[in-house]
Order: structure tokens, then C-alpha cells, then sequence
DNA sequence: GTTCCCATGTAACCCGTTACATGATTTT
DNA sequence: AAAATCATGTAACGGGTTACATGGGAAC
């Protein structure tokens, strides 16, 4: 009974409504939980042999013709009151936040005033775009009653994207004096 | 000339300023970036270890007494060059953003309503806290012109955080209802 | 009729995390 | 005097990513 990690608990969930392969419910992970939790294909396969050998997941071949054969998983009911368990528990130490991006602006009087300023400015455009992306999500799916929570997630990106979008507002100049203040081309004295 | 992961040249760029050793250079990882890149102490070695074979450092061994004798690194010009071509390149496709928490909101329809009413106000209470942490921190920060990137990232979590509690806001009665509208109990038919 | 995409999966590498080791000093 | 912390580091496990493999359709 020892604790598995987030991946594994969120193929569980996905596969709750119906059986799939590996190959259809990595697809399913693209279109939903990528954009909070990606995993890889090759990790999915993985997962999905780990979590059949716990009698999580009952598997069945099946054969096609045409396209490759292909491996069936269903979630048994063991497999249910893991995933339901481990939803119960508030529980999220797990969390992590990791940015590159911060890290490049931890050192931002290191970087020449116009690396610095195509850094932000493709930063602004990330942020805009992906706003723009979350923001059609989250309108396309309102109302629609049976996807409130996935609704919900999309609006946490929106959300933070706006949040950069602000953030970009108030440290820009200050970044720019930073990058500007500093001596460049000297690298010995 | 491959490249090297973004903890890499966050070690080179925190070493710019003055040699240190492995153990100074990672409790020195615990006061700045930490809080949008971690660095376990013992990923630290490896990456020393790994940037001295690069000829990105130069380690030199110190004989201490009563505590144990220690290994200092400084930056070569390879090494420094290597961090300011790193930071001076805008790519950042190594962005990621993980959340367990958004995957078990993506999943609220399968968490009783009191459950999910402990996670959002254990969210809840996190974001503020961390609000406040990161408010002191930039506050200590104002007007020290030196600081004023590190201070940029401590202002960038406080925006994500006001942006967690402004989603908790509009989300959580959605959210609420979502499982509220849930049968729960009954497992088989 | 090559070239790209679909549908399935396997193999290998490497970063990140957790656990282990150790002896001296400070705290309780 | 026992327990916690400091000041160094090493070892091992495992999740996540990237590259490899394959053979049939679809597109150009």
C-alpha cells in the first residue's frame, strides 16, 4: 500500500470512465491533464504494467487488423478505491513550482539590455497567447455542467497567465535598469 | 558544447560572485532560488563535480579543523562565458508547471464534498501564507539597488499566489457543487 | 511513389530526491 | 549526558524525457 506518484493516480482517474490503450489514453493526457500534469507516452506504458501488477488495472489484448494490435485497460475496483482514496487526501506536498525563466531574471544584471528585452518581450507573447488559449477552453466550456472541474483548471491558467501578464507590468522598467546599469565587454578588468 | 540542464548554470551563475564549496553553495541555493528552482545538496556535488570535468570551475581543496575539509569552486572564464551565453539566449521551452493539486480538481466530481472543502482551505491557507512570505521578503528588498532582480521573482510568486487566491474565489462554489452533486456510497450498481 | 502521419509500443539515459555516513559543536 | 545542529559529503532508487522501432494508410 505504499504511496505511488501523482502520474499514476492520474491515469487511474482518466481511465475511471472507460477502458482505453496505452496509446489512446496518452492522447486522452494531451487533451486534458497535459496542460497542469504532461506525461510522456513512453511513461503511460510504464504505469499502466505497474499498475496491472497491483490489480489496479485488468488488461486484455485485443486484435486488429490494419493498425497494430493493441492492449486494453480497465480499472478494477481495487484500482477504483486507490484513486478515490488517495482524491480524499488533502494532501499535495507533492507541489512543485520550477521556472527557468526565474532563474534568467535572478541574474537578470548578467544579461545585455536587449537580451534581456527579447527575453521579456517573448515572455508578454507566451503569456498572451497562452491567456488567449486558456480563456477559449474555459468559454467553450461553460455551462456545460459535467466539466465544471475541468473548467476549473483551465481557469488556473488563466488566472496565473494574467498574473505574469501584471508581473511583466511592474518589473519591467526595473529589470531594464538592472541589465542597464551594468558594465558589459570588459570581461578581465 | 551540449547543453547543460538549467540547474547547471543556476550553480555557475550563484558561484559568479565568489568561490564557495558544495555545502555553502547549497545552503546559498536555499536563500535565493529555491523558491523557483531547488537544488538538492546532493545534486549540488554532482553538478560541481560535473562543471570542474567541463573546465567550467576550478576546485581547490581546503583543510579545515574541527569541521571536515572542503573542496571550494571557483568560476573559470569558460565557465562564466558559458552562463552568459546561457542567459543570454531567450529560450526557455525548459518551462514546465506541475500541479497535484489541479489533478485532483480535475477529479472533483470523484472527492466527497468535505474533502474537497479540506483541500481548497488547506490551498487556501498555503496561498496566503506564502503571500505574506514572499510580501516580506520583496518589502525587505525595496530600494536595495542591487537586489532588485531577486526581488523581481520574490514579486512574481506574490502575483501567482494573489492569482491562486483570486481563482480559489471564483472557482470553489462551482467546485462545490460539482461534488456536491455526486452520489457517493454506493460502489457497485 | 516518396514522404508524412497514425497507431502501437520498447529502450536507454539522466535529473531529482531520499536515504546513508561521520565527527565536531552547540543546545537542552 | 543525550539530542539536535553543523559541516561536509556518498550511494541508490525512480520518475520523466528523448530516442528508437515498425508497418500500414494518407497526402502531395
Amino acid at each position: 500500500m505504499d504511496r505511488l506518484p501523482t502520474t499514476s493516480y492520474a491515469l487511474l482517474g482518466l481511465l475511471l470512465p472507460s477502458p482505453m490503450s496505452g496509446y489512446e489514453l496518452s492522447s486522452r493526457v494531451g487533451k486534458s491533464i497535459a496542460n497542469f500534469w504532461p506525461i510522456a507516452r513512453s511513461q503511460v506504458y510504464r504505469e499502466l504494467a505497474r499498475l496491472e501488477a497491483l490489480d489496479y488495472l485488468r488488461g486484455a489484448d485485443v486484435v486488429q487488423d490494419r493498425v497494430p494490435d493493441k492492449r486494453v485497460y480497465e480499472v478494477t475496483p481495487a484500482g477504483k478505491a486507490a484513486v478515490e482514496a488517495w482524491l480524499a487526501d488533502p494532501d499535495v506536498r507533492r507541489e512543485r513550482f520550477r521556472s527557468t525563466l526565474l532563474v534568467k531574471i535572478f541574474f537578470a544584471d548578467h544579461i545585455p539590455p536587449d537580451r534581456l528585452d527579447t527575453l521579456l518581450k517573448g515572455c508578454r507573447q507566451r503569456a498572451e497567447r497562452e491567456a488567449a488559449r486558456l480563456a477559449a477552453i474555459a468559454a467553450s466550456l461553460e455551462g456545460k455542467p459535467g466539466l465544471d472541474a475541468p473548467r476549473a483548471t483551465a481557469l488556473h491558467g488563466l488566472h496565473h497567465m494574467r498574473a505574469t501578464l501584471a508581473w511583466l507590468d511592474e518589473v519591467e522598467p526595473m529589470l531594464r535598469r538592472v541589465s542597464a546599469r551594468q558594465p558589459f565587454g570588459g570581461e578581465g578588468r
